[in-house]
RNA sequence: CGCGGGGUAGAGCAGUCUGGUAGCUCGUCGGGCUCAUAACCCGGAGGUCAUGGGUUCAAAUCCCUUCCCCGCAA
């Protein structure tokens, strides 16, 4: 099959590299173009087009794939099925229509629940003990489409979203392969997706990252997995912000009011109380430091109990 | 040229402005105390002060080069 794939993030690249793997034709490879990123705003491609690059792959990037110049470059190639993960632009029904296979949509969650942009970290932000991969058919709506596969894996205790992301990217991988070959064979029924059990949930901002100590110890616990690393969770000591990367849900109830300090010293950590359960703060990063053991930044660093963080 | 912080003992930091013996906390090693200890007391080891050049009688400190790490912003 000739597969036309479109991504932009990591995520993509291991439905990419599994479909090399499988010896499909990826006969074009579409991303979003290159912009300025990191310090010093350089110009710099997504990583999908630096994987495909690198694998010597014809490489597009379009900033809307939907203008008339997209489209008439797909008009233009040969392919059977395009193929999307991740890739950030919404198609429209012309584009759809192009494929005599369709196009599939590898998504990170068990759909119809957590649509949207960032299931990853919303699974593990709620408190999720199980998510997946799904593949189905890509429609004009936002993830709603048929479902083609679908594979179940659990979500661990202390998981962040960056691990998770990355079990789940090369799974989707496998998931994709599995997918096209029982398209090729006709072994697959699509199943439309319940919508009355669909959830939605947006993308990231960095302030969905801040701490809020009035929630339940394992709620901030969530969050910090959630968040990490990107944008990564934070609370202020004053006006300086302090960014958790690893948090640890104590058995000791709080013994003060939520955001106050129960210790700080560089045997303990830092362990704050919260609206329930006092939490320790694990992993640490000071504004232009580099993130360290909470033990090891109190090595240097003296931290006052009777501040309260915000 | 987007804005900014930083590189000093195994770890985390102070010292730099105002040049003049390399410091602190933790760890580590040895000894002591103790029924015992991650607690306490005593002692020791451990540094080309990121790099290269310059100024100086003298540079972690002042001037310039290069490399590396990080926060914000995007």
């Amino acid at each position: 099959m000739k597969v036309v794939f479109l991504g932009t993030p990591d995520f993509a690249i291991p439905s990419l590299d599994a479909l090399l793997q499988a010896n499909f034709d990826v006969v074009a490879v579409i991303t979003q173009p290159d912009k300025p990123r990191g310090r010093g705003h350089k110009m710099t491609p997504c990583a999908v087009k630096k994987f495909a690059v690198d694998k010597g792959l014809e490489v597009h990037s379009f900033k809307k794939i939907r203008r008339k110049e997209g489209v008439e470059f797909l008009k233009s190639i040969d392919f059977d099925v395009m193929v999307t993960a991740a890739f950030g632009q919404i198609l429209t029904q012309e584009i759809l229509d192009i494929p005599k296979y369709g196009c599939i949509n590898v998504h990170a969650s068990l759909l119809p629940k957590y649509r949207g942009p960032a299931p990853i970290q919303w699974a593990i932000i709620n408190g999720e003990k199980e998510t997946g991969i799904t593949t189905m058919k890509t429609e004009r709506g936002v993830d709603t489409g048929d479902i083609l596969m679908q594979e179940t894996t659990e979500i661990f205790p202390d998981e962040t979203a960056g691990e998770l992301f990355e079990r789940l990217s090369s799974m989707g991988g496998g998931v994709l392969i599995k997918t096209l070959r029982g398209l090729e064979d006709n072994t697959i029924t699509p199943v439309p997706q319940n919508h009355d059990e669909a959830t939605h949930f947006p993308m990231f901002k960095k302030e969905d990252g801040k701490i809020d100590f009035h929630n339940k110890a394992q709620e901030i616990h969530n969050l910090v997995r959630g968040v990490n690393p990107w944008p990564g969770a934070y609370v202020m000591m004053g006006s300086e912000v302090l960014k958790v990367w690893k948090t640890e849900v104590l058995s000791q109830k709080s013994t003060r009011k939520p955001g106050t300090m129960a210790c700080c010293d560089s045997k303990n950590g830092v362990i704050v109380n919260t609206e329930d359960y006092q939490i320790a703060l694990r992993e640490i990063q000071f504004s232009g430091k580099r993130r360290m053991e909470a033990t090891a930044a109190l090595c240097g660093r003296e931290l006052n109990s009777s501040e309260a963080f915000t």
